[in-house]
Formats: structure tokens, sequence, C-alpha cells
DNA sequence: GATTTCTTTGACAACGATGTCTAATCGTTA
DNA sequence: TAACGATTAGACATCGTTGTCAAAGAAATC
């Protein structure tokens, strides 16, 4: 220890301290103080007790983002979450899970909306960069052309929800699909039904065109083919949903059941079937579950979707890319479930 | 200009170029590069283009983080959300309002939930403070001691939801909690009713006071002793709720009307008046507004909030108390709004 | 043609922290 | 008692950027 005093002292001016002020405060060098803020070992208890009460007396508080330029690894511990849009309450699930999983290492999260502009998304993840996150969770609806993530970021940590990554390695975590609308299919099935509609969300979804392909799958199992099967899509919300529900409904040969996709598309088909007054004639199973689905008259059977589950072995993913796992890229199936309530267990007409 | 040369040249490795890196390539200064960037004036076509152009080519994404270290006023390009939850649906609403308007600025969002736990929103609002963030949007529910904003962060942008603030000179943006439920107390009364109960929330909850303040008021001024009023309180949950409700019903003297002051004391209530058999003769108006509310049995009629509203005049007074409004802090309301669905409509046995 | 002014540009020192390296101090042991 | 390793502490450079300032060159004025 060469001299006690720093270059130069600082201000000391009522604004936000730094770890100057609680050095010069303490009597300790400025790197004793980080030592003691970032808990390394080789501290005294005695300097670390002087560190810790100056630091109190200052109410200093470290600034991570100033840290992350030197720090090892560069971290800023700070992630980006990419979502359909933050109000939407499957997102939100995964946005609370994965809050919580990462919250506990410090580690806040930004979170953006895509809302199916790929413009958008462009920007967004330029802003997560730009903002030096360690990892990225995407959840993408629309497939999107291109994720282009620059060169120098592809060994950035990522996983992608619901969306098998292209072009990059990363992991992904996703619900099996498929599988679950095969399930509802063959409980309709199971139900004597025969003839079941499809009533699908966009196709140029991912998700949208595993569920379809479940399903039409168990139909095809079970001899039926698949022309026969009254098929509508593209519907992305209640609205049309809803029409083409009412337009298969009151067609010459209407189904006895109906599979919807998504949400949106149950709304719309649950809105159909009360106005045509066939809720307690007409099945109907609806992928994902919603609030209150039990409340309906009849309840609605569906295949829950756990975003809870997803969110919390993303993060567990995330973490551990983060911490350098370097074990090839996997895709993560989170198994769905079949809720029955009703809805779904109505038998065709004799 | 004295040299062209600078100090050192970087390594140009492949990793993720720095503004040095694009300088070198362009031939030109840093400073002139970080100009560039910023859009600031004062750079010639020619020497922007050849910028723009070595940036492009190196994939340039300037470190927003790094800059703030500098940057006059220090900013960040961050602001702090905390949300009950980010899962809650009410907040989701809120929290993509504020996104829109503020990514619209280049900032981005940290989203977090509290959980009505108090030590939670200390290390919350502490990570917040140690990311230097430039404004802090705090939507807590129950009403938590202090809130220990520090010193030297009291200037700080910051914007209240439905909760005045204390001991913190700031803004805050509310719903007409009183008025809506008076709007709902008289709703009632004028469709008959005179044994209306109120089953609320927890009486820590400022909101939660304010919907009961304003319907006890209401139904006072119709002249009925508020001691004959049935008050059922500190249901937090669907469950409590659903007893207190079928306390309620099935007492000797039950209420012809229900006023329930939250979502989930609505649901309830809801479930309550199902299983009773009663949900075509007790009227029930709730506050908050919720997704299907339409599809029940009756449609359930309720005080709507609006938080995109809410939403935007709170990003709105954010970014102006950011860019330097002293205005001294003011509360702004959002009003209600009543939307009949027919169980409000339900008047009493005759 | 000589000033003066304006425009364009880069060197340099910060910002607040951490990694590296070296120095002082303290026990321990030969 | 001297030598040594272990422990504790601080000086310093540096992370990637921006604010300040000064200098070079071009344009405008006399």
């Amino acid at each position: 220890m060469t001299t006690m005093s720093n270059r130069y002292q600082p201000p000391l001016s009522p604004n936000r301290p730094t770890m100057r002020h609680v050095a010069t405060l303490a009597g300790v060098g400025i790197k004793t103080v980080s030592r003691v803020m970032n808990e390394e070992a080789g501290v005294s208890e005695a300097t670390r007790t002087k560190v810790l009460e100056a630091s109190r007396q200052l109410n200093y508080q470290l600034d991570v983002t100033a840290g992350s330029l030197r720090r090892a690894g560069r971290r800023t511990l700070s992630v980006g979450l990419l979502l359909p849009s933050v109000s939407n309450p499957f997102s939100g699930e995964i946005n609370r899970a994965l809050e919580d999983a990462l919250s506990a290492r410090g580690i806040a999260v930004f979170a953006a909306s895509l809302d199916d502009d790929p413009q958008r998304e462009q920007s967004i993840i330029a802003a997560f960069l730009g903002r030096r996150v360690d990892g990225l969770v995407l959840t993408p609806i629309a497939k999107n052309q291109s994720y282009t993530i620059p060169e120098h970021s592809r060994d950035l940590p990522m996983v992608f929800i619901d969306r098998e990554p292209v072009g990059v390695d990363a992991d992904a975590v996703v619900t099996d699909n498929a599988i679950g609308a095969a399930k509802a299919a063959a409980h309709l099935l199971a139900h004597g039904h025969t003839k079941i509609a499809y009533l699908g969300d966009r196709t140029d979804i991912q998700t949208a065109r595993e569920r379809k392909r479940g399903f039409l799958e168990e139909i095809g199992r079970a001899g039926i083919p698949s022309s026969s099967v009254p098929i509508r899509e593209n519907l992305h919300d209640e609205e049309t949903a809803r029409q083409a529900a009412i337009e298969l409904l009151t067609s010459e040969n209407p189904p006895t059941a109906i599979f919807s996709s998504q949400n949106l598309v149950t709304f719309g088909t649950m809105r159909a079937l009360k106005e045509l007054g066939k809720n307690r004639e007409v099945a109907l199973v609806g992928f994902d579950d919603f609030t209150l689905a039990d409340m309906m008259d009849p309840g609605v059977t569906v295949i829950a979707q756990h975003p809870d589950r997803i969110g919390v072995r993303t993060a567990e993913r995330l973490l551990a890319r983060i911490d350098g796992d370097q074990e090839p890229p996997r895709t993560y199936v989170v198994p769905s479930e079949l809720i029955q309530r009703g809805s779904g267990e109505i038998r065709p007409p004799a």
C-alpha cells in the first residue's frame, strides 16, 4: 500500500453516490469496495464492516450496467424476452415463470411484444442486442422468414418457445401440439363422432400446422378419409372464427363435433354455438385452456398447455447456456393435458 | 486534426465490433462514428455514408448501456415497471400500452412482479435503481408501509398507478374507483334493489377501500342505513369469495343483489350463484371487466376499467417527466364505465 | 490577399465499475 | 531472527461510449 489518497477527491455531491464515495468515506480503496459489494473473498471482516457501514450510510447502490462493461464475460444480468404480446394471458404466464426463475439469480427481464410484425421483430431484437442482454427468449407466433441474428451474436444463449429454431443453434421448448390435437380427436371419436370439423388458425403459424396435422392423422387412423373432414383455416380472431363456425353449422351436412385449434377460435365457436342454440348438441374441444372455461354452458373441454412449465423449462435451459453449457441444442417437449368439462363429452344425435 | 492514427489498433477480432472497429474501417475518428450513430449534426454527407457503410459491413450495433455512462443526464433508455404480476390480465394491458408508447422513443421496459410481497418490492426497486432506469412505474396492490425510495433517487421520474404516492412527489394515474362503485350501486338501486350486499377485497388495498366507500355512500344517499348492508371483506381469491357468497345467499335474509369489488371476487360469486341455482334471480355487478363476461348465464354487468387508457396516460406522464416537466405532481383519473350485460338488470322478486 | 467565421473532424478525458498485478502486512517456520 | 507463504489491500489500466475542446479546412467577409 503506497499511499492512502486517490488521484483526486470526488465532489461528494448530494447526487447518487459511486464506489469512490463509499471508498473515501470508509477510508479504503475503491477496489476493496468492489470486492465487498460483489462478495469476493479476501477482505478482512473489519474492512468489510467498515465498507458496509459507509455504503449503508450513503445508501449506495452498485451500478450493474457500469460494471458489465468490465465484468468477465461482460454480463449485464439482463435478458430479452420477445412475446406475441405481453397482454396475452399465455405469454403472461410464461413471462411470469421466467421472471421467477431469473430474478433469483439477479437477472432482470426486458419484455417486448411482437404482434406478428416482422419489422418490429427486427427492431426489438436490435434493441435487445444493443443493451447487451445475456440471453434471448423468443416466442414468435408467425413464421417469420429469417431470424436475423447477426453473426457475432450467434453464440448468445437463446431459447425458442413453440417454434423450432432455423438457422441458429438453439434450444427450443414446445408443447406437444400434434399429440395434443390427436388426443382431442381421439376423445371426440371415442364419444361416437365421425363428422368432426377442424377450425384453425393461420397456416403460417407452425403450431397451428402441427395441431392440424395431429388432428387429421388421428382422424385418419380411425379410418375416416381426411377429405371428408370439414376444415376452416386462417381464422385469427373471434369474429372470423364465429362466422366460419356459423357457416359450417348451418350447412347441409353439419358436423356433430368441432375441434378448435386456439383460444380465440374457441371463443368464436362458442359464440356461434350459443347463437344457434346448439351449444348442448354439438361437441367442442378447444386447444388452450382459458379462465372460466368451467363456467360455460356446458363447461368447455380443452387441451390445456402448461405455460408455467414451459416457462420454468425455458429458464432452466437459458441459465444452463448462460453458465456455459455446450451440449448440442435440443428441443424439449412439454406435454399437454386433456381436461374434460362437458362440451367434449356430448354425443352425436342418434 | 493532428494525426489520423489512434493510440492503438484494436485487434479487430471476430467478436462483437465496437465503435473503434467501425472507425478504423471507415478511416475516421471514433467520435465521428458516435456522431453518425446518434444522428448528431455536423457530419458531412460523404463521411456519414462512409461510416454507415462500414457499420453495415461489420454489423455494428451501438452499445446503449456503455453510452449511458457518459451520456448527458446519464439516460439508460430503460424504465422499470412494477406490477402486481405480469401474468395478471389487467397488468398485462397496462404493460402493453406502456410498451407501445415507450418503444417509440427507444425506451425498453423492465417488468417485474410484486405479488404483494413487501420484501420482494424492496429488492425489485433496488434492482431497477441498480440498473439506473430513467423512470419508474409502480402498480402495487397492497398498501405497503413505506415506499422506500432512497434520498438520491427522489427526483427520478415516477408514476404511480392506482395508488396515491405517499412520501414521494410523483404523478398518479387512477381509476375513479369510488365513482365507479357508486355507479354500480345506483344501477342496482334503480332496478329496485334495497338489499344489496358488498363483497370486497382485502381492506389494506387502497382501491378496495375506495370502492367500498363509493358503494356505501351511494347506498346511503338512497336512504338505506349502511348498517343494514351485508358486507364481507378481505376476500382475495375465488374460493374465499365463493364461500362468503354462499354464506350470504343461504342466510336468513339473503340479499337480492350483490356488488363484488374485484375480478376474482366476482368469479367466486358467480360460482356460488350457479351452485345455488340463483344466477338468474340474484343481481350481480362486478368491478373490473373480464373476458367472456358476455358469455356467462346471464352476461355479467360490470364496471369496466380501462387499463389501456391508464397505460397510455401513464406513459405520457412518465415521458413528460423524463423530458424535464417540473409541474407539481398531479393525480389523473381515468373514468370507469358501466357495461350492462344482464346480471345487473335482474329485478328483485316481487 | 488577409481576416474572420463556419463547418467538419479527432484527441482526450471522463463515466462507474472490475481484472490484473504488485505491495504491504502478518503469521509461521527454519 | 530471517525467510517465506498467505492474506489483505490499492494503483492502474481498461471496458465502449460521449462531452469538451481545439484544430484543420472551407467559405465568407473586408
